[in-house]
DNA sequence: TAGGATAGTAATCGAATACTTACTTTTGAG
DNA sequence: CTCAAAAGTAAGTATTCGATTACTATCCTA
């Protein structure tokens, strides 16, 4: 006979909660999501959460940190596969719309992170997030820049901005249609313009 | 002696209720304005918004229509002062910008409010506002294809997806930032990227 | 200018929410 | 196997929020 497991170690009920988050967050407000609602997601009881979050927003803050985490991983892993920066730029697009077609919640999370006033925990990882995030993509448009593939006239920030804007763009689509799997058949066609408009101009 | 004014008639109350919740969420997260907040920045009791608004919801609503009506009609007016397709896009992208510069709060209640479970009346308004938005966009931009200023290869779905998406990464880079003039700073060398992108090649 | 309709106040209500507490069950190391 | 620590339950608490109610002040028209 199993043994019908109930407790949890700590950590490994730290790590369910925020995929409840996570899993919440793809159908509904993120700032509408109780404590209850993630509990009864979890088959538990409003309270015993507490037993491992000191508040609520801890919890977002685990959650702001798994995304860190992962995304930038995904992203890394992506650009590091690259034969090009322009290649580079290609594969973290695609990768980061793969990441959030799985994780519908995310994109979510983070603007409604973002929106929230103060400074609370999960905005400042949030923000920091998105800070390294911008880094990286600038460096790869120097680079690009600089070994001709990419067109020297163009913005560096305006360029990271737009790439940000483009997913963002795919994402509030798939909101409208109610359709996750619409942001993986839009991102070819959105990257191929953004590439056109970065690249170094030779047609 | 002035009259002292206390009592507005019905509809410019409901005008005043509209641009307070507007203008608080230029500074807070738009899903945690309350009724109390609202009436307390009209110099109001909380109550009293209730004989003009059956409810909150109709207060939201009442805001995106608002916002549809006067965000539709500024990209109407810039659209038809242009002399063709792509200086209407332009014209379109810089008068949108110009409108959330002047109304911060405005994309945050538009975002909060597709994010929102269900489909509450407010919510409805938002997407037949992007909807009728994204039309006017595909339009311009077959057009421009027709005449040869716009790049016959560029799909127009993901052209306008991904001229909403600059839009929204400006947005984004100004709540990270918590400065809302970068958004005009940042606009045009974004839309000159866009442009590239989708413009006929030529260079 | 009287008086009904409209707009506003102050107090309150019920529901919901984050968090706490007192107690019980499960787990795993000695 | 034992038993203390860890994890979970059930029932609270205080607070907040949207909405209502009883009453008052203001406005406008006949």
């Amino acid at each position: 006979m199993e043994s019908n497991a109930k407790h949890l170690p700590a950590d490994e009920r730290r790590a369910v909660t925020v995929e409840a988050v996570i899993a919440l967050a793809a159908e509904q407000n993120p700032g509408e999501i109780t404590t209850a609602a993630i509990a009864r997601h979890m088959g538990l009881t409003q309270g015993a959460l507490f037993r491992h979050f000191p508040s609520k927003d801890a919890i977002l803050q685990a959650v702001m940190e798994w995304v860190a985490e992962r995304l930038l991983a995904r992203v890394d892993k992506a650009a590091q596969a690259a034969a090009s920066p322009l290649a580079a730029l290609e594969a973290i697009f695609m990768a980061h719309i793969d990441f959030i077609a799985q994780h519908p919640g995310v994109p979510r999370m983070l603007f409604g992170e973002l929106q929230r006033a103060g400074d609370t925990p999960a905005k400042m990882m949030a923000r920091t997030m998105l800070d390294r995030y911008g880094k990286r993509l600038s460096a790869l448009i120097e680079q690009g820049k600089a070994q001709g593939e990419l067109a020297a006239e163009a913005n560096t920030a305006a360029a990271a901005t737009l790439f940000i804007g483009a997913i963002q763009g795919l994402v509030m689509q798939s909101l409208l249609a109610g359709n996750t799997g619409q942001m993986r058949t839009g991102a070819p066609g959105a990257f191929a313009i953004y590439r056109r408009g970065i690249e170094r101009g030779e047609q």
